[in-house]
RNA sequence: CGCGGAGUAGAGCAGUGGUAGCUCGUCGGGCUCAUAACCCGGAGGCCGCAGGUUCGAGUCCUGUCUCCGCAACCA
């Protein structure tokens, strides 16, 4: 029984398919899998249907890339992976009632038959384009297969989809010279038959069942989202790819065609579902398709339009499916103030955290639903971590039960005492005590996981104020028969407590109910103070949670400098060199007037990322120069600094402010560094 | 002018028209059962900036600046 209005009979919680080509790392759990673990832990608890969701991801161009790479086959890489992620999600007490993965039998089959029933349906169109194909391979060639020559900044290693040097997107056929990234030959263009989904068919459902049904519930994100992508004007989406890992087509004469994975993974959920269906004996179909169950999919803003346009969509289309009642999207989570980053190994893994802090669990659970990003981007420090860990966690709740479980083994022996005399304040808090379950569970039911937490604590606060209040070492000296009722309360709270932690904090329920010696209980028992027997033996007191040292701080963030120390190394390795250029006369390079010049002032263009403004002593005159090198250098770092200048460059307009010069860099990968003389030479000196 | 989100106390956040709030930190006091933990009190904010609507604006409208995300690997 849940407090909030529409009651439904059951539930289906889904969390994003996370994508097996790396381990996960804290940014999906504070994004996905926590939240979605405290709801459907909570609807549990509650005594609701519900099944809980998830899988990995294991189709799609980028796994194969990395099979590639590795030398090793794309089954190879999503096993290693799948049993990772599998393991992280154990080890956390993500909940899954199946964890399942996209390579799975059934799966392929689900996908496969829901993709047949839209074909048959005429639900797609069929259109034929020209795309790359390799010859010597033998195949079409994913946007990322092909290399080529940007044709805005002509860095000769642009891929098929984007130039990672200059950063404009691209398509394949806007790349001077495109060349295969499996054979190196040049690619040739091809007709190729796709099939796609017409998005634009659907615009007046997306538009009633998004834009009003959902303009009051939905998180103000989400429907920004969905309502720009509406606004904009939908367009048809290949729902299929050249490619030979992933789902073939159940089409005849479609060799070498599979299913896009963006319309394969979403029904990786109901795949999922029939899976466990089967094991549990069930019946699957009416989590999907009966209008009384409430589906949630729990996703990172990446994902919204998949999970609120797409997917909807193809279940519109095939017919017989309900749709999402909600999808609560969280933001981004950074790192100490950086974007996490897989290829960067800017990240706290989740495997890595499980070795640094077994058994910790709950604090770092703890720590990203406090800080989730439910409403903005947020940041993870260790800093934090540990502030909320020792701060929070250990002082206020770990403590309160401690001094509790003391009190009462000291006083009683361990025997929970009977409460008989209460007095005006003891009755006030037992008021109190009845009114957190549904202050918790409201929160969590509208997916304020951050707030239900906020008030978890709120009660273990209570607690501390109750002793406190009462001084029952001081009252055992005084009026010993009220002491009794002082702990008996006190103990409750506890209880309570362990019940209503659960969704959040599930080890930390787990080893509160074995101190107290009770069973674990549903939600409805808790606000309740007789959750413990008077007279009941309790057990031993053990440390709920321990104060993490500045030392482990201190470790972690040198893991982390360490890994970025290790990240520029890696991308001065990469590097290419580059062939000599063609030779120049003695006469050619004496045109180039060099000069060492001095930075006399710098600062950022507006709306750029990339550009400094300059203002430049170059002895004998003093000139603006803009820069690239934003990314690479403070505005800050370069006042006062000493460069190499090509002062006679023809002068260029670079966003409305005349560039007279061009200071001399070192590139590699993108990373610039300034040339400078080993000697302090004056300004304008000639460089030959 | 590509699209979306955000800018509120030192930090992290809540607050969709009616006397600016929460957590942590900080300062002062109390207590000593408790992992130097707990409890009480105080200080600290022209709610990014500028206009407008209104009896009344953090909240609605217009303009503007800054940050983040999407489009493009990635929650």
């Amino acid at each position: 029984m849940l407090y909030t209005e529409n009651q439904f009979k059951r539930y289906t919680v889904t969390s994003a398919l996370p994508y097996a080509n790396g381990p996960v790392h804290i940014g999906h759990l504070a994004g996905v899998y926590i939240p979605a673990d405290i709801y459907a832990r909570y609807l549990r608890l509650a005594g609701e249907d519900v099944i809980y969701i998830g899988g990995s991801d294991e189709h799609g161009v980028p796994i194969t890339i990395k099979a590639r790479n590795e030398g090793i086959t794309p089954q190879e890489v999503v096993d290693h992976y799948h049993a990772i992620i599998k393991k992280s999600f154990e080890d956390f007490g993500i909940s899954f009632d199946i964890y399942s993965r996209t390579s799975d039998p059934i799966h392929h089959r689900t996908a496969s038959d829901f993709f047949l029933k839209l074909y048959q349906d005429n639900k797609f169109i069929e259109k034929t384009t020209q795309q790359y194909y390799d010859e010597e391979a033998r195949q079409f060639l994913a946007d990322r297969y092909i290399t080529g020559v940007c044709p805005h900044c002509s860095n000769e290693r642009a891929y098929g989809d984007q130039c990672e040097s200059c950063g404009t997107s691209l398509s394949p056929t806007d790349l001077l010279h495109p060349k295969s990234v499996l054979s190196g030959s040049e690619p040739v263009l091809k007709d190729t038959k796709h099939w796609f989904l017409p998005l634009n068919e659907y615009e007046d459902f997306l538009k009633e069942w998004i834009l009003i049904q959902h303009k009051q519930d939905w998180r103000s994100t989400v429907y920004g989202q969905c309502k720009s992508w509406i606004d904009m004007g939908l367009q048809p989406r290949a729902v299929t790819r050249d490619l030979d890992w992933g789902i073939k087509l159940p089409v005849p004469d479609t060799d070498g065609k599979v299913l896009y994975v963006w319309f394969d993974a979403p029904i990786g959920y109901i795949s999922a579902t029939k899976i466990w269906a089967d094991q549990h004996q069930k019946d699957w179909q009416p989590y999907w398709k009966d209008t009384e169950t409430k589906l949630v999919h729990f996703i990172g803003k990446d994902n919204i339009v998949f999970h609120c346009i797409i997917f909807p969509v193809m279940l519109k289309a095939e017919g017989s499916y309900i749709l999402p009642e909600n999808v609560p999207a969280n933001e981004f989570m950074n790192l100490e103030n950086d974007k996490i980053s897989t290829s960067r190994n800017w990240a706290v893994w989740l495997h890595e955290y499980m070795e640094d802090f077994p058994d910790k669990q709950d604090v770092l659970r703890y720590v990203l639903t406090s800080s989730a990003p439910e409403t903005k981007d947020n940041d993870f420090t260790w800093k934090d971590f540990q502030a909320k860990n020792n701060n929070e966690l250990v002082a206020i709740f770990g403590n309160f039960v401690n001094r509790t479980l003391v009190l009462t083994h000291k006083y009683y022996q361990g025997r929970i005492p009977a409460k008989d005399v209460l007095n005006e304040t003891d009755r006030a808090v037992m008021e109190q005590i009845k009114t957190y379950p549904e202050l918790i569970g409201r929160n969590i039911e509208k997916y304020h996981f951050r707030d239900g937490l906020s008030e978890l604590m709120n009660l273990a606060r209570l607690g501390n104020k109750y002793l406190t209040d009462n001084e029952p070492w001081k009252e055992i000296n005084t009026n010993p028969q009220h002491v009794t009722s002082v702990l008996n309360i006190a103990l409750q709270i506890a209880a309570n407590l362990s019940i209503l932690c659960e969704p959040f904090l599930p080890f930390t329920a787990k080893k509160l109910q074995t101190m107290l010696n009770m069973q674990p209980a549903k939600w409805s028992k808790a606000g309740c103070v007789s959750l413990l027997d008077e007279g009941a033996l309790i057990g031993e007191p053990t440390l709920l949670f321990e104060k993490t040292e500045d030392s482990a701080i201190e470790e972690q963030l040198l893991k982390l400098r360490k890994a970025k120390e290790q990240n520029a190394q890696n991308a001065q390795q990469d590097v290419e060199v580059e062939p000599q250029k063609a030779l120049i006369s003695y006469e050619d390079f004496m045109k180039a007037d060099l000069r060492i010049c001095q930075v006399l002032e710098a600062e950022r263009v507006a709306k750029t990322k990339k550009l400094l403004k300059l203002k430049v002593d170059t002895g004998f005159d003093i000139r603006t120069i803009i820069s690239g090198i934003a990314e690479n250098y403070e505005p800050e770092a370069l006042t006062g600094k000493k460069v190499l200048m090509l002062v006679n460059l023809q002068p260029k307009e670079i966003i409305g402010t005349v560039s007279q010069g061009m200071i001399l860099m070192a590139d590699c990968n993108g990373t610039l560094g300034i040339l400078t003389s080993d000697k302090d030479m004056p300004n304008g000196s000639i460089v030959k």
